[in-house]
DNA sequence: ATAGACAATGTAAACGATTACATTTGAGAG
DNA sequence: CTCTCAAATGTAATCGTTTACATTGTCTAT
């Protein structure tokens, strides 16, 4: 593979000239330039990008760690942060943490060891000491999907709390009294445990008692939704309106409901989160919480790269959320 | 940031030993080695895998471009790609083409240039010149979801002739002599264009004539299926079975029956094709062919890393696909 | 014609690792 | 105690760019 060296040498003009001609085409006159050129493809030079970054020490390449990719919601904010970094030549490194910190951790090493120019996290502990690190090492990183409003680390996402709120809200709105709750584990993401803490305000806001067994903790998956369905309808006064903490979870709920005979939402309402695409497109179609994942991601992007090029306070960016009332929730 | 320099200079040893005790430990005295854990420590030390891919011209990181991350199946055969690569502890840049061979062409250049170590492609058009190009420049390149099963080029698929003759073979089985198909655009996606040569040749075998009519391309998304649907509707004698060339067409497809009032499958069968996780979850479930994204991807990794190691003959693998029998499609 | 100013180009030192090859060290054999 | 030889360590070139600084070239104004 021919180097900048090999074309300086068949042009007659020194590496410095070649280079500019590669960055800077308007610093060098056209003669030299156009020589440069013919001598470019004489010996089919193609530019080596990894030793500009070493050279700058700016590799142009993000890295982005979310919980898992086959979950639509999560695909679409990497679209977004990817159409965002494709308009400004700048790739983007994909790992999935499975939410699992280890691999989480280890992933952001690896990346690190790369020199990703900057980081764009979902971790399962937004305050844990993985960002705390990073931020005190003064990385460039934003935290997604993230509750967080104020802080030293940069941050996009929603008011989870709020957003879990207003699920429940819409549920109480329709007159239920006996509503659960079907979240993933807290510990491995925080999003859940601010819907569920908005989803205990407003059930008390309501002067509806809160009842542990209508939480139910699950894998965050379509199977985690099916398998759990069985966990509020074996208690005691099973609920008549299950909030999902996330469209994967209600689509999984749903699917067993109709196994076991319950019709939605004649006999259990369901509200999922996310508004992943597919959820306007089954039936009955699935009333969610709307966020705008794409956007966040194009959002975070844009955040990242702000930091990236100059350093400066921290930002958090907390957009709008909305309730989407379809078929899958009706009056109790 | 402190390099392999300082650390030497600390530990009183050569760079040579630093880099052995990272690279090959054992190969160090303990009484060394530890002196320079501890140097390492001493001036919190981060390795540079960028100064080593500059140095050893292996960057641990490949390339992998899809259509689109947003549709399910594209994002299972990332994930058996990430799944493997990490293993390896290699990365994965990712890139969407979105279809479109400019957008493909200009990601492949870029992440050439990043020097990835090999490519994981999805193209439009797997015997075009950007293809065949990599090849020639003896670059490792896989396609994924391909259908060659000969030639120059490094491949792992299914035989979409075959699935699309099954797809078809499903639907003539259950009475239908009047089959739609509902394909992507052919020029963009060769693996429609054999599906459909599979239908075509099904029907055929079937003694029923092949009308152009029933043939409806749009674009590859829940909403092209959904807004593509009506053209089936309006020919002369409408289709009493539709094969749509993707399940995100399936579903769009359905949805859009539903709203017209057409009973799936009461009044329409639909089969789609991939399998994607939801396709079990929705109501009716969706018959489909089931091809192995997941292990696509993990196996294309594979090949692609073998490929990486040493040169060698490219090699085809066609992965077996299944017809899923559901509930979207019955008796004429 | 010449000085001055600015544009174009060249020189050579980084950047942070790896790795042939050379040298030193240490353990065991005699 | 010395010799041998393998194991441990060191030396220094290398990878392909960028870029500060030095030099050369060109044009303008006098």
């Amino acid at each position: 593979m021919s180097t900048i060296n090999d074309v300086a040498r068949l042009a007659q003009v020194s590496t410095a000239t070649v280079s500019r001609v590669i960055n800077s085409p308007d610093k060098v006159r056209s003669g030299t330039r156009d020589k440069v050129f013919r001598a470019m493809e004489m010996c089919n030079y193609k530019y080596n990008a990894l030793a500009r970054g070493f050279a700058t020490k700016k590799t142009d390449t993000i890295g982005m760690i979310i919980p898992n990719i086959n979950n639509p919601v999560f695909a679409e904010s990497t679209r977004g942060i990817q159409d965002y970094a494709g308009e400004k030549n700048i790739q983007v490194i994909l790992g999935n943490s499975y939410y699992r910190k280890d691999l989480e951790a280890s992933l952001v090493k690896t990346f690190v060891e790369k020199q990703v120019d900057g980081l764009i996290l979902t971790p399962a502990n937004p305050k844990g000491e993985l960002v705390t690190t990073l931020v005190n090492d003064n990385f460039p990183v934003v935290l997604l999907y993230s509750t967080i409003k104020r802080g030293p680390v940069s941050a996009v996402g929603i008011d989870n709390y709020k957003g879990g709120y207003a699920a429940c809200r819409h549920l109480v709105d329709l007159g239920h009294r006996r509503i659960g709750m079907m979240a993933g584990k807290f510990s491995i993401s925080d999003r859940s445990f601010h819907r569920w803490h908005g989803y205990k305000k407003c059930l008390s806001d309501n002067g509806i008692p809160y009842d542990p067994a209508l939480l139910v903790q699950t894998e965050y998956s379509l199977e985690g939704g099916r398998h759990s369905l069985g966990r509020f309808m074996a208690v005691d006064r099973p609920p008549t309106a299950v909030f999902c903490s996330n469209d994967y979870l209600a689509l999984g709920a749903m699917k067993e409901a109709r196994e076991i005979g319950l019709s939605i939402p004649g006999d259990l309402s369901v509200i999922g989160f996310d508004d992943i695409q597919i959820a306007s497109y089954v039936s009955p179609a699935l009333t969610t919480v709307r966020q705008p994942a794409y956007e966040m991601g194009k959002i975070g992007a844009r955040v990242l790269f702000e930091r990236i090029r100059q350093a400066g306070q921290p930002v958090q960016r907390m957009l709008d959320f909305q309730v989407v009332a379809r078929e899958s929730t009706a009056k109790v």
